[in-house]
DNA sequence: ATACTTATGCGACATTAAGCACTATTTGTG
DNA sequence: CACAAATAGTGCTTAATGTCGCATAAGTAT
């Protein structure tokens, strides 16, 4: 059943399955089950096991699922066989946060953060968390010099359209958005968006319905 | 139709509406048509109808939605009557990033950042953006005195539980929990997820699946 | 006024996702 | 080695979500 149509909602689960599984290994767990896999997220255990069914026969019936090899096969699924390179555009608050964080070290294996990127002289040249801050003039450059695949966009949002071009000419692929405008690139680039105020939104909403208050 | 029995799919959708209205409203746009956020948002426009549907009769035929109405309407649904009270607790990177931003200055009117806390002596008594930070120790008071509803959680995943615990005791009932733990608390409370690894995984999937790559 | 256009709200239908329940298989144990 | 326990994978049922089509009301132009 591995032939690639992969429903919408396993596609959106995929990572939230990413996360546990890298979780319990780091725990020590060696197997887990769709029974315990599902104490632990709340999805139906038929759901968990139809959701692996379309990747193939990944568990062994009366065994469960070797946790090691789930994160491998997952890892492979999300990342690609090669580390993923992400590069920092706009070194402000948020940007150097990010640069400073620096995913918490856990993804390093998968994701790994390698440059910052501004046009503010203040910032160029400074090294933060363990990455260089660059002009964007050598973005071009750099790109191709470090094999960067993905740019987290942190400017203001007055720049973020000129940003996305040049991330666009630079032949990255993948924003990830923080920015509050909507962009749209060419077809291929592929743009996820993040809105912290949207999810405060979502929170109040929540408290609303929750709690009538 | 406005009993309330509003599907999980409308909720989620709830934001993302409210922000595109304050967006039209800010841009001077009037009226609106169920076709017109279609063309925006990319969801279908029967679906918007019936989404809005849930609501009541919120539109007229012939006509359209009217943009201040909406905006009035949805901001009551989401916020409530009164403004939502912020506070941010553990001003670090990103809780000093969140604090300057302020959310843009855009959603003043249904939420406020009015402080911040921490238990650093040296970030402690500073202003940052336009917010006080306080010691931990004055949360309660400090809560009360200011009406605070919702706390933004951005402490290290170390000390996440012990912090949560003294915001429900303060009396909050929302977090929005930025730090990589699972938190759980009294019936209630709701607690809101932002992971950023999360949304960089669900980047890198997408970029994988629409792109080969 | 009258005809024509626009666009809502809603019932009916279609698609997608979730969950049940059964089968087949492996595990682990005595 | 035999057998009970565990658990994956899946056909089928049910629930949730999305879409179509149209009657109807409002707006617009002549
Ligand atoms: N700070 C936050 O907590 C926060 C939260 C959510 C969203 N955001 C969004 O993230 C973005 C950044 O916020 P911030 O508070 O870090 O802003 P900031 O002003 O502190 O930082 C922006 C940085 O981008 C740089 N920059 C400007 N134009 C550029 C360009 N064309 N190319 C490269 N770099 C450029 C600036 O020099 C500056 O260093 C904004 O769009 C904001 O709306 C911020
Ligand atoms: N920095 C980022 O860009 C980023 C991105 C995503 C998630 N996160 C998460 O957000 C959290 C904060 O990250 P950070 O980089 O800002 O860390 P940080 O260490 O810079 O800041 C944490 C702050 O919390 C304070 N603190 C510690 N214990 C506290 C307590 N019990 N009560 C109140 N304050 C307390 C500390 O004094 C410090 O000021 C972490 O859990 C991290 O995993 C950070």
């Amino acid at each position: 059943m591995s032939d690639r149509i992969i429903p919408e909602a396993t596609k959106r689960r995929m990572p939230i399955y990413y996360k546990y599984f890298k979780s319990q290994q780091e725990a020590g767990t060696k197997r887990v089950s769709s029974k315990s896999i599902s104490d632990s997220l709340d999805i139906d255990s038929a759901t968990i096991r139809r959701d692996f069914s379309y990747f193939g026969e990944l568990g062994r019936k009366g065994y469960g699922y070797n946790i090691d090899s789930l994160v491998d096969f997952f890892s492979e699924q999300i990342f690609g066989k090669t580390v993923k390179k992400v590069a920092i555009i706009g070194v402000g608050n948020l940007g150097s946060a990010l640069l400073r964080y620096n995913f918490g070290g856990n993804v390093s294996n998968s994701m790994q953060l390698v440059a910052g990127f501004d046009i503010d002289e203040t910032v160029i040249g400074k090294t933060i968390g363990n990455c260089v801050v660059y002009n964007m003039d050598e973005l071009n450059h750099i790109v191709k010099e470090k094999n960067i695949n993905i740019a987290i966009l942190t400017v203001p949002k007055e720049s973020a359209e000129e940003a996305k071009i040049a991330i666009e000419n630079a032949g990255i692929h993948g924003i990830m958005n923080f920015a509050p405008v909507k962009l749209t690139g060419h077809e291929g680039l592929v743009i996820h968006d993040v809105d912290i105020t949207l999810e405060l939104q979502s929170l109040c909403f929540n408290m609303k319905l929750s709690r009538g208050e």
